[in-house]
DNA sequence: TTAATATTATATGTTAGACCAATGTCAGGT
DNA sequence: ACCTGACATTGGTCTAACATATAATATTAA
């Protein structure tokens, strides 16, 4: 069986990036360390400045380094992470390609047992942890959008708590586009729920029962689910985009 | 309680990128047509064509446009997906941040959730597909790498049966991750998994046995656990990659 | 001497204008 | 009717300069 495999036009920048993320993986820069500048690499690729200048935006762009300017300063190396996820599903969500009921039927299902994990790895620090964002939540201070951070931080801190980093890193682009759609919304505190939600749920992580860790989480995410979808209507009409056909 | 924001320098691609990417979330320009060349949108923004360029390379790293050179070329608006987030994934594990051990985890809790929403969803047609792709296996004349991605065809028809996208958008990036593992380490055929598991999923899902479609699939995706476990070893070591640290 | 201030050097950010490479179109020759 | 090749248009790359941000250094005034 004979096939012609397709010729693939290969940009320029593309091998530049291709050498440059290698080189990240590789370990021969490493986080908090920078690239070379743009002329250097421009001379040692033999390429144009534009040329580097494309595969380095590419770099930030998928989160490898973080640009600044002046003298020390060029493409430093992160520690990667899937942070700048996020803004991908929100712009699934922007075009209607995804509804916050589906957001909330996969909460709902991974959510408890990124719980449940919590709870079994559950030590007195992340325990401590888990408290002190509780009490962050009731701070009379806080502006709405402070406020609805605040309220998500203790989802955040239990898929840290999980121990499984996959999960973190899709659970964090849901709850960033949870708070996304409050944000936009803007309700008024209650709506979203009370924090006797929040309070059981820590108490059963905090006392390592997985089981009752997942209900609670249940239930809470099932009460925050039926508001948010209310709350997508109003996003929806907000923004008159309608791109689903 | 007053506190200054910091102050966001803003880079010109940057408003371009905004202004085009909310051009096409607003359905401007819609799937299948094209944005203005560059040159053309260079004198629209009354900036230089650089700046157009590097907002034109993001939008086709985030996977809203496409490009292409000559007359009736350009930049296509796509259908907006979410394919191109594997690779996020995957440069997460080539640096050594997700394990395969946390994929399966992951796999495992969510896979069978979405083989139960297939098997509600079920109808003739998905039936007849998943029978298809069930057949397509057994071709001998496949070369390894064709085998490999057969094999997860199944996997990915059952996350679009599910009809919830968002499910579809994270568990694509798991399975590709999987072939990727899979790819790279070349094991014989058998190590992976028979094709009897398979069978057994797609019987239950087609009739429409939620609780045996995710029995099934448990199953199945421990067996191939314990499996890509023992191949991201020989992954590791291939690569000498640890930057772990 | 010391602390504010100005200068300088070096990095990215942006511009302009040119040429290269790919490719659809179309006129002209067979 | 069908090649063939010139042409026009688009993204891809190059060069060289200037703009802007900023850390480090030098200068100046108290």
């Amino acid at each position: 069986m004979f096939s012609f495999k397709p010729i693939k036009q290969v940009r320029v920048y593309e091998e530049v990036l291709r050498q440059l993320k290698y080189s990240i993986l590789a370990g021969r820069y490493r986080p908090g360390e920078r690239l070379p500048s743009e002329r250097e690499l421009s001379l040692q690729f033999q390429v144009s400045r534009i040329v580097v200048r494309e595969a380095i935006r590419a770099l930030e762009l998928t989160g490898f380094v973080t640009l600044r300017q002046g003298p020390s300063g060029g493409a430093y190396v992160t520690d990667l992470t899937l942070d700048h996820l996020s803004n991908a599903f929100m712009d699934l969500f922007q075009a209607n390609k995804l509804s916050a009921q589906e957001l909330i039927k996969v909460r709902l299902h991974v959510e408890p047992e990124v719980a449940r994990l919590a709870a079994i790895n559950i030590h007195d620090e992340s325990s401590k942890r888990l408290e002190e964002a509780f009490q962050a939540e009731h701070d009379p201070t806080l502006s709405h959008s402070e406020w609805v951070i605040k309220n998500l931080e203790i989802h955040y801190i239990l898929a840290e708590i999980s121990g499984n980093r996959l999960y973190e890193a899709v659970v964090n682009p849901l709850l960033d586009l949870t708070r996304e759609i409050v944000l936009v919304v803007k309700p008024s505190h209650k709506v979203i729920h009370d924090h006797c939600e929040h309070k059981a749920i820590i108490d059963a992580v905090s006392s390592a029962d997985p089981e009752a860790s997942a209900a609670a989480m249940v239930q809470h995410v099932s009460n925050v689910g039926s508001a948010l979808v209310e709350l997508e209507k109003s996003y929806r009409r907000k923004k008159g985009l309608n791109l689903n056909n």
